[in-house]
DNA sequence: ATAAATCCGACAATAATTGTCGGTTTTATT
DNA sequence: AATAAAACCGACAATTATTGTCGGATTTAT
């Protein structure tokens, strides 16, 4: 039960963008990735897991990167989080893809996760990308 | 970024015990583990884990086994979390132990993530065992 | 004495995460 | 038109974490 290196960085490179935010205009995998110190080859995977999510908009070819799709104000750290951890992330027995437990019929604790997850989910739909800039959140 | 098994089966194990509660007396690892479909070997880390936590009382020899070393009202499902996952089990780049991020200094994400970290805190530690069972949280 | 249990550490198997690479396509610039 | 810079894509390799197994030692009720 950790943050993963992917969702750090995930969120690092948004706030990233979300502070380049004025100077219109793309940024490049490279330039993100030297500014913080990331591996090019494995911010690229990520960073595309979050365009796919609508997060970020692109711009193929020469001068080409990636900006923010919408304001800083407008973006959830939520659909970070989902973007890169995947839905229904933490209670995975709910989650359809996954097997669900055997016992889950009796399971007292299912209903307990599912609250956790709850909770999580309603803070992270609660924080914006400009509330972490500002760092007022 | 998911609930680990080893967790999972930790709260099923202590809810275990909890509704046990009344029959005073101990449950080996055994019964726990075949009730709730377990690798017993396995099981038995976690619930040393537990015990070493202070959680769980042991009663070693013949007839021996474990209990809540409290009444389900006292224990919080923080205390289960933390047993099994550690301290400062979600945000990384606190914890002591792990290197600290090169980039520490400047991340406006870390301040998020350690908010992100009280408020999970404060959920588990407002819910008990017996909450749980009397699915009541 | 015996059997049933905790206790303990080492290790093996599996799965997930993290990271790398080579190539393709797109596009601004020269 | 050629070039260079960038996104885009999938396969794969390396590393790490989790999950699970095992054999023995110790304790204790019967």
């Amino acid at each position: 039960m950790k943050i993963s290196t992917k969702t750090k960085y995930g969120l690092r490179a948004a706030i990233y963008l979300a502070e380049k935010g004025k100077e219109q205009g793309f940024h490049s995998i490279k330039q993100i990735a030297k500014s913080e110190n990331i591996s090019p080859d494995y911010l690229e995977k990520i960073i595309s897991k979050m365009e796919k999510a609508g997060m970020l908009k692109s711009q193929k070819g020469a001068k080409g990167g990636y900006s923010l799709a919408r304001p800083a104000k407008r973006i959830k750290l939520g659909e970070v989080v989902n973007a890169l951890e995947g839905d229904n992330y933490f209670v995975q027995c709910l989650s359809g893809k996954g097997k669900v437990c055997a016992q889950c019929k009796k399971c007292a604790a299912q209903n307990f996760w599912q609250k956790f997850q709850e909770k999580l989910d309603s803070f992270l739909d609660s924080v914006s990308l400009e509330d972490i800039i500002k760092n007022k959140f």
